[in-house]
DNA sequence: CAGTTTATTTATCGATCGATAAATCGGGAG
DNA sequence: CTCCCGATTTATCGATCGATAAATAAACTG
């Protein structure tokens, strides 16, 4: 309401009108905002009145609604993979444990939000390729890998490709993993809010458990092991014997 | 073709016209199908071409589309719960892994089905209300009795309630195998078709790590552990080193 | 058989959908 | 300031949606 608002051209004050780029760019983000809730039978009319627009306008950035979707799908899917976590699921020099730990970090930090979650299920729900083409990714950059990492750390011979029962426990671990984030941003579920909490007991069980199930040991930093569930093994009087 | 197309009256062979709630039960049926497929966007005409008849006839059953959708929900989600899987859970006079791997080997022949695990990931993202009561009831009936069971089997104190990183645990788990079905029936991904033996390695993980992450012997049935993921123990040559 | 009731179909309504064409607005260049 | 051209809106089309009313078909009753 002062002079600011009329005198912060910022650093391109002469251009008003954005480059047909961005303002493509700005329609994509906010189509993918708006089909993450609505689905993607939500309505062009409802979509352009979001982005303020007349709904006639959606066609000239895009000739269908269709393409849109695929423009959205991309915008979701691609580029959000981040090359550093291949070296850091691999990095030997690092025990297998904070190895994990960061991994899963970082990548729930990129994929838990309502927006990526929502959308990978609505697509997964349609059987687009793009869907297919992401599980596949993660068994091949994250499952496989972490199989030959624990392998490799209990000293148990290096396989060609994990064997399938192997495969399944890592889909079991990351699937209870990434089904956090279904609970908190698709049933709007109450869950604990400390997602690094989560994340670290997950993989204690996981690590500790691989290593009695193989009957050798898998070299866990135990040293947070017990701290991460302290308060949950913290003894508590009343007991509940049945129910 | 022969005599007996005519000839089998069966039981009841002089009502040719069946009950209203038998035809009405019927709809519902074919509608959950169809709207597993379709989503609940599908259209009354097409469901009512899949059932035979046309599409204003679905409205001598149903006043609405959503009442519709509503009995579906009803049919898909209630009475599908055993009162027999309770008792199956808290029964110590049997070990506790044994529990765990029969209640989760029927909990999943009951709702591992393409139609199940659609319309509830279809209704869970429509944020129904039968949707948040069911992950309520998971919460409850199965996860809040696995914490109170190992617990009571590991020698730990019991609780009023699990604390939240235990539930959380439990959950981790849960979804962990849930999500088996989300790939076989929502991504149509390949996965270990044993599906026993995959929910057999989980628990044996799940519990082994437990144990050892609470410093405490969960006294697990560890016969058949090293014999199910043998296979996969199996040594192999050809060392793979990195990617 | 005739008569009555119920199940089902035909015809249609108004709303909304994705998409197109033409008219209008508005910023940038000279 | 004026002209131009791209950005945006207005108007509208045909298809499809859920839903209703009236007509027709089929089954049960006496």
């Amino acid at each position: 309401m002062t002079s600011a608002e009329t005198q912060l051209p910022d650093v391109a004050p002469k251009r008003k009108r954005r480059t047909p780029e961005a303002r493509r760019d700005e329609f994509i983000r906010k189509a993918a905002e708006f089909f993450a809730e609505e689905g993607f039978g939500g309505g062009t009319r409802e979509l352009a009145s979001k982005l303020g627009v007349t709904q006639p306008l959606l066609y000239r950035y895009f000739p269908s609604k269709d393409e849109l979707i695929q423009a959205v799908y991309r915008h979701v899917y691609l580029d959000r993979w981040k090359t550093e976590w291949d070296d850091l699921l691999t990095d030997r020099s690092r025990p297998i444990r904070a190895r994990l730990q960061d991994f899963y970090e970082a990548y729930t930090d990129a994929i838990f939000s309502r927006e990526w979650i929502r959308i990978y299920l609505f697509s997964g729900l349609k059987g687009v390729e793009i869907n297919r083409w992401y599980v596949t990714m993660v068994e091949t950059r994250i499952l496989t890998r972490i199989v030959s990492e624990y392998r490799h750390e209990a000293g148990l011979a290096a396989l060609d490709s994990p064997e399938p029962a192997e495969l399944e426990l890592a889909w079991v671990l990351h699937g209870g993993i990434f089904y956090y984030g279904v609970r908190k941003y698709i049933y709007n579920s109450p869950v604990q809010d400390d997602k690094t909490r989560m994340i670290a007991n997950a993989l204690d069980v996981f690590l500790e458990g691989i290593s009695a199930v193989f009957g050798t040991s898998v070299k866990v930093r135990s040293t947070t092991i017990h701290r991460a569930v302290d308060a949950a093994a913290a003894p508590a009087a009343a007991p509940i014997d049945r129910d």
